[in-house]
RNA sequence: CGGGGUGUAGCGCAGUUUGGUAGCGCGUAUGGUUCGGGACCAUAAGGCCGCGGGUUCAAGUCCCGCCACUCCGACCA
């Protein structure tokens, strides 16, 4: 490829509205250019990045018994009312009518498609398991997108679908997913990567893991056990907390606490810790008046993933100013009255005493509070958002708090989609059952910035060898001069010739220009010639990671180069 | 959806307070001198000042409405 002819723009300067770093460099470097919010083209060089990262997926899914095939972008309402999903999801799945008014939708992912394609297919158990995934383009039209190509409407995505007769066979087959995604990211040269336990979401479904870059840029946020290596998303990560107390429990008493309803100004003005205070956070149903009051230590969050997953519904953060029954600041869970609402207790007040609690009238709380004593209380459950540095579930080490990019996702899914949808099989004694499913996503835009995220410095990006858009950047200087210009032609020859992609700097200009623009777009090796090496016959070859600087001789060079492609 | 910011040449921006000839840097074109870490000189091209309405002799600038982009939040398989 030549560059004189590469339609990529690349700027000096630094695009202002972008705060992370693959945003600024991937558009610096002309790899990406916005047409609309949250929606990209990709140059020529990014393309390719695409289309090497897609290849590696390919091997890796080809080599776990995966089946390559293509659903389509536009689906009938149909299909998606089948699952039950048409009226599950909100507005992030595109919906419109064809020219005779039937309803469509554009998908956002492909569990009813993959479902409609085997269904008919599958009528026994021996056909099981098998494997089918696409690469293609997806549209989720986000509330908000952001970060350059970290989330974005429109992207394409590798998903997989897994059907299997039992829960053993689709555990054992995750198992191999799993270390499928392992090698996958390892392979596009991504580095500081973790596989966590997950949320399922909407998708349904128990067990579930994201591969999470860690990265500051990164939108999640996932508790790690540096000890014993427990990891989690935050929206399901637990901890262990000792319960607040005290040896010899108080008696329940009323104190006056003025107008003092926030944890930090009562703590303040009773000259207490906030982890002595049992806190009131109360929701509603969305789309009913039920409420749902959750009581939890004073010094901890409401993990609202966890909350929902507990009362099965979705919820919305309430107003408590216009309620009837709640005296806003003042909740209490002892001697409260409230009809017609779903009270939660969380975990951490558990076995504690001499707390502190609202008492359910203006201006008072109550103290000495025990939590065994004086709530009857049937079960408590984990609602809290976990601190750093609380004590690790497994090991009962530290926990550490760090952000990530959600690169991948698997989902053990279960049977939601084969039942809803009625693909059933035959088993061995003839009887019907719905198989079982697992679904894996790999976003290849987003798997591209991540790893220009994590690898780049002050000169522009660092692409590793096996996505890089070209393998050499052949950078002739002076090359007005004939014999330059007629040497450098003769090297791009033999190496395009050889195998060897290469980027030719055909442009006539200072050397300068040349060489910030091969750091800025991060080619990973850079061949020199000029009037110097070539005295010498010689050529220069520096790695973009400053790893090597070789001078071959001139005959050597491609030798070189392929072996340090190899390396 | 809520809150902030910004729309002026391909890119980055000034000009808007106080209305009066459309500016700067980079890039581009031509000629010349240079050239191993973003060279220099000269000349030139390039604008519906986001869109629509209004006020005014006169609007990039003031008023009203809309749109787009962006950041923070809500949301997110």
């Amino acid at each position: 490829m030549l560059l004189s002819k590469l339609v990529s723009e690349r700027t000096k300067e630094m695009p202002a509205d972008a705060q992370i770093r693959s945003h600024a460099l991937l558009v610096r470097a002309g790899y990406i250019k916005l047409v609309a919010n949250g929606i990209w083209t990709l140059s020529c060089p990014a393309k390719r990045i695409c289309s090497k990262i897609e290849k590696i997926i390919r091997e890796e899914m080809d080599a776990i018994g995966g089946q390559e095939v293509s659903f389509p972008v536009v689906m009938p309402k149909e299909l998606w009312e089948e699952s039950g999903r048409y009226a599950a999801i909100g507005e992030e799945m595109v919906r419109f009518e064809d020219r005779c008014g039937r309803p469509m939708v554009l998908g956002m992912t492909h569990e009813e498609a993959a479902v409609h394609l085997c269904k008919n297919w599958v009528s026994s158990y021996q056909q099981l398991p098998f494997m089918i995934y696409q690469i293609q383009t997806k549209f989720r039209d986000e509330a908000r997108s952001r970060g350059g190509l970290i989330r974005v409407r429109e992207f394409v995505m590798k998903d997989a679908y897994s059907f299997h007769a039992d829960k053993e066979d689709l555990e054992a087959y995750y198992d191999k997913v799993y270390e499928a995604y392992n090698r996958i990211f390892k392979r596009i040269g991504m580095k500081d990567f973790v596989a966590v336990k997950s949320d399922s979401g909407m998708m349904g479904g128990n067990v579930a893991h994201e591969y999470m870059l860690l990265t500051e840029a990164g939108e999640d946020t996932i508790a790690i056990c540096a000890d014993c290596g427990y990891k989690a998303n935050i929206e399901v990560a637990e901890s262990v907390r000792e319960p607040i107390g005290d040896e010899i429990s108080e008696d329940i008493a009323e104190v006056y606490t003025a107008d003092k309803t926030e944890i930090a100004e009562l703590c303040d003005y009773l000259k207490i810790r906030p982890l002595r205070v049992i806190k009131a956070v109360s929701y509603n149903i969305k789309g009913s008046d039920q409420t749902v009051l959750v009581f939890i230590r004073g010094d901890l969050e409401v993990n609202e993933a966890k909350l929902k997953k507990i009362i099965k519904k979705d919820i919305a953060p309430s107003n408590l100013q216009d309620s009837k029954e709640l005296v806003a600041g003042n909740i209490g869970p002892i001697g409260l009255r409230l009809n017609n609402a779903i009270i939660i207790y969380d975990k951490s007040l558990q076995n504690c005493n001499n707390m502190y609690c609202g008492a359910n009238k203006p201006e008072y709380h109550l103290k000495g509070v025990d939590v065994q004593r004086d709530m009857q209380i049937t079960a408590f459950y984990d609602v809290a958002k976990v601190k750093e540095g609380e004590s690790c579930p497994v090991c009962g080490k530290a926990l550490s708090l760090r952000n990530g990019i959600e690169v991948g996702n698997i989902f053990q899914l279960g049977d939601k989609y084969t039942k809803s949808m009625n693909m059933a099989v035959l088993d061995s004694e003839g009887k019907a059952f719905n198989p079982i499913m697992g679904c894996y996503g790999i976003g290849i835009g987003r798997a591209l910035a991540s790893v220009a995220e994590e690898s780049n410095d002050e000169y522009g990006l660092i692409w590793p060898m096996s996505i890089a858009p070209w393998h050499v950047y052949l950078c002739p200087l002076r090359i007005d001069n004939p014999e330059i210009k007629q040497k450098a032609d003769e090297l791009y020859n033999q190496m395009t010739k050889a195998g060897i992609e290469v980027l030719y700097d055909d442009r006539d200009i200072s050397p300068g220009v040349k060489f910030s623009d091969c750091d800025l777009m991060g080619i990973p090796l850079r061949l020199v010639i000029s009037p110097k090496t070539l005295a010498n016959n010689q050529t220069e070859i520096q790695s973009r990671d400053r790893r090597h600087k070789l001078n071959p001789n001139t005959e050597d060079t491609i030798r070189v180069i392929q072996e340090l492609i190899k390396e």
